[in-house]
DNA sequence: AGCAGCCCCTAACATCGTTAGGGGCCGGTC
DNA sequence: GACCGGCCCCTAACGATGTTAGGGGCTGCT
C-alpha cells in the first residue's frame, strides 16, 4: 500500500489525517497515525505542521474541499435549500466531520470559495450586505448544529449495536413511560421528539429558515406551503 | 478548602466536574483533576461512573440546571425568543459550555424538565405535535452551532492575548485583502462578515426562525419587522 | 465470628502530544 | 574539493492521559 512517499506535503498529510479519519475516527486520530499512513515518524510532523490543531485545520479545510456547489437554476430560496442539504451531506458523508468543523472557523482556501459564492447569491437575490453576511452565517450555524446532535448517541444505547431506529424506538420508549403528571408533554409527544426520520426534521428547519429571510425581502418571497 | 468530603456522589462528581471546567477549560477536564477536587484518586471515581463519557453526561445536565426558564407572559414569539437568549446566555456563562453540551443529546433530569416546559408553550400557541417537537429541535440546534462557531478562534490570533475586536478587524483586514477579482464579494463585505457583535448577529438568527414558524400557524402571527 | 457489600487505594498499561538533539542529503559558495 | 546552511527525517524521552487489576479496610447483617 505506503509506497516510498516522495514527499510529504501539507497536502498529503492532509489527506493522510483524512484517511484515518475516515477509518478510525476523531477519537482515534493521532500524530502517530497519521505519520505512519505518510511512511514517517510522529516526530517529523512538527516539522510541517505546528500542532495537532494546525493539523486539524488542514483536515477541516480538506473535509471542505469536497463541497460540490448547486448549480445557479431557480429561485434564490431553491438555491439557499439546495446550498443547506449539501451542506448537511458533505458533514453527512464522512465519518465525524461535523466534530472536525465544529468550532474551527479558520477559513482555507475551499471554505473561502464557498462562502464567496453563497454571498454572491444571497446579494444577488435582493438581500443587502450585513442581511447576506448573516444569512449564511445563520445556515452554516444552523447547519453545523443540526448534524452535531443527529449524530451524537441518543443515550447510553449508543455504538453498542443498537441500529438508529431501534435506539429512537428506545427513547421513544424512555420518554412514554416518564411521569405523565410532570411531564405531560413529553409523554404526549413521545413519538414526534423521537422520529428518527431526519430528513424531514432536517427539511423543516430549512423551511422555516427560509421562510424567516424571505420575509426580509421587498417582494417578500414566494411563500413556503407551494404544491409539489 | 476541601474538607474530608463525607460521601462521594455523583452529584457532588458533576459539581466538582463543573468547578474542574470553569479553571482549565474541556480540555484541561481530566478525571484525575475531577477526582481530586472531590478528594479521591482518579481510579475511584471508577465506581461513581462508567467512563469519562458518563462523567461528561453528568456534567452537562449540571450545566443545564441553572437555566432559568423566561417568564410566561408576552407573545409566544416573545417567549420563544427568550427561550433562545437564555439559552445561549447559560452557554455563554460557562467555560467551555457549548463543547460540553454539542453532541450530547442523553437528557438528563434538568434537560428534560425544560423541553417539557417549551413543548407546553408551543403547544399552547397552536402548533401541532410535529411541529411542536420539531421547532424545539430546531430552536436549540440553531442556539448550539451558533454559540460553537461564536467561540471559534477567528483565525490563527485566538488565545494569544488578541481581544475579540482585536480578532475581527484582523479577520476583516484578511479579507479586505483578498484578490478582487477572485473573492469580489468576501473583500466587499469584509466589514459586515467579521461585525465582531455577535448579540445582533444572533438575533438577527433568532428573528428569522420566529418569523418561519410564525408562518405556520394559522392566523400567521405578528410580522417581524413591528416598530420600536 | 464471619460474610457481603461498599468505597477507596496503589500500580501499572498503553497511548497520547510534544520537545530536544542528532544526522544524513542536497544545493550553492569559496 | 571542502565547507556550509537549509531541509527533512530520525531516536529518545518527558509528562499526562483514560482505564483496569487486584487489594484492603470499613460497616452492618447474620
Amino acid at each position: 500500500m505506503a509506497e516510498p512517499t516522495p514527499a510529504v506535503t501539507r497536502q498529503s498529510l492532509a489527506a493522510a489525517a483524512l484517511r484515518v479519519l475516515e477509518r478510525d475516527g476523531l477519537a482515534g486520530l493521532s500524530m502517530r497515525k497519521v505519520a505512519a499512513e505518510v511512511g514517517v515518524r510522529a516526530a517529523s510532523l512538527y516539522w510541517h505542521v505546528r500542532n495537532k490543531e494546525e493539523l486539524l485545520d488542514l483536515l477541516n479545510d480538506a473535509l471542505i474541499a469536497d463541497a460540490e456547489i448547486p448549480p445557479r437554476e431557480g429561485s434564490w430560496r431553491e438555491q439557499f435549500l439546495e446550498y443547506g442539504r449539501r451542506h448537511r451531506a458533505l458533514l453527512l458523508a464522512r465519518r465525524d466531520a461535523a466534530k472536525v468543523v465544529a468550532g474551527r472557523l479558520a477559513p482555507g482556501p475551499h471554505t473561502l470559495a464557498v462562502l464567496e459564492d453563497q454571498l454572491d447569491r444571497l446579494r444577488a437575490a435582493g438581500f443587502g450586505d450585513a442581511d447576506a453576511a448573516m444569512a449564511s452565517y445563520l445556515l452554516s450555524a444552523y447547519v453545523q448544529g443540526f448534524v452535531l446532535q443527529e449524530q451524537s448517541p441518543l443515550s447510553a444505547a449508543e455504538a453498542a449495536g443498537a441500529s438508529r431506529g431501534e435506539a429512537a424506538r428506545a427513547a421513544g420508549e424512555t420518554f412514554r413511560t416518564l411521569p405523565g403528571d410532570t411531564y405531560p408533554n413529553l409523554v404526549a409527544l413521545a413519538d414526534d421528539l423521537t422520529d428518527p426520520d431526519m430528513n424531514t426534521r432536517f427539511e423543516f428547519g430549512l423551511q422555516r429558515l427560509a421562510d424567516g429571510l424571505a420575509a426580509l425581502l421587498p417582494q417578500g418571497g414566494t411563500a413556503s406551503g407551494g404544491p409539489s
